[in-house]
DNA sequence: TCTGGGGTCCTAGGACCC
DNA sequence: TCTGGGGTCCTAGGACCC
């Protein structure tokens, strides 16, 4: 990504290692921009990688696919150039699953339809498209001509939720043994977003069962937070919403959303918020020097009798 | 094809307000 | 008190992506 940067400042970063790159402005055919990007990269990162051009991140994209899939004297370094105006003729042949965001749901159901290739979707009518998918029926239609207009957005894209799940080895179906699990979870995902420097409003937990059907359940809190503590509480509570005494679980995960910047609104908390803060603060520390030592709360606060109670230790130490 | 651990976006329905 | 329309906020789940 830095090497992109580098290149030039139209650089939509979509996931860890790939990105759409606006080159219009650079005075240089695309196959040339290309092998150079794939030339730097191979050199000075030494990985490989496949790139594709297009007149829209769609069919970039696409076309990237495609060409990763074909083996020739080049592989894994694939470049693949769709030029301008060809791009409903580049896409005619490939099955419906090439489209970005047809899964296998999507795919079946217009197979039953007898669409099976993007050149299918091409020649279906906007109106018989509409009545089978509803508003995706047109949408899809236009993706199959290889219509897209969205630009290539530089701006990073803020993370719409932190979230942090485990499946385990075996089912497990113990309280307490969940309940600890539940107080990790939460103390990363508090991390992740005082890390990030957000607050979340909304915690959610998600449930798998052994037979694999998952639930989530969530709660949207009156303030944002990023302690974990909260956050654990907020958790632990949906639990005990959800959980029949001795289900075995087989994934159990935290997540909060409804994020907001965390820093400006520090002045908003109260006094004991932000000791909190600071005992937060602490134990982060703690936890940074100590790595692998795990260092959690060894008291909660229990909303029923009003009291302090201790947590249950599974492994560490307890401050 | 499945698993695992992240994510995003969309839909539908309920509660509530004006 | 009821009706209607519109809007917001929230929850749950599904499809999809890397």
């Amino acid at each position: 990504m830095e090497k992109l940067d580098g290149l030039t400042p139209y650089v939509e970063q979509i996931s860890i290692d790939e990105a759409f790159i606006d080159v219009s402005d650079i005075p240089k055919d695309s196959e040339t921009i290309a092998r150079e990007i794939q030339m730097m990269i191979r050199e000075e990162v030494r990985l490989p990688c496949s790139l594709g051009g297009a007149s829209s991140k769609l069919v970039a994209k696409i076309a990237t696919n495609v060409g990763k899939d074909s083996v020739d004297a080049f592989w894994p370094n694939a470049v693949l150039i769709v030029p301008a105006g060809k791009e409903p003729e580049f896409l005619a042949p490939l099955p419906i699953r090439a489209m970005w965001g047809v899964g296998p749901k999507s795919s079946e159901r217009l197979e039953k339809s007898g669409i099976r290739k993007l050149g299918d979707l091409q020649k279906w009518s906007v109106e018989a498209l509409e009545s089978k998918l509803g508003s995706y029926g047109p949408q899809l239609k236009r993706f199959a001509m290889g219509i897209d207009d969205r630009p290539v957005s530089a701006e990073d894209r803020e993370a719409k939720s932190v979230s942090n799940e485990t499946t385990f080895d075996e089912d497990i179906g113990d309280r307490d043994k969940l309940h600890a699990v539940l107080l990790s979870l939460s103390q990363r995902v508090g991390r992740s977003l005082r890390d990030a420097g957000l607050v979340a409003r909304t915690v959610a937990i998600k449930l798998r069962w052994s037979d694999f059907k998952t639930i989530t359940r969530r709660v949207t809190m009156p303030d944002a937070t990023d302690l974990d503590q909260p956050i654990y509480v907020s958790a632990k509570s949906l639990f005990e919403k959800a959980w029949k005494e001795g289900t075995p679980v087989r994934l159990i995960g935290v997540g909060t959303s409804n994020l907001e910047t965390g820093g400006e609104q520090l002045s908003l908390f109260s006094q004991s918020d932000d000791k909190e803060h600071r005992v937060q603060e602490a134990l982060d520390d703690l936890r940074d020097r100590f790595g692998s030592m795990k260092t959690r709360w060894g008291r909660e606060h229990s909303h029923e009798t009003g009291r302090w109670m201790d947590v249950e230790e599974e492994e560490g130490e307890v401050f």
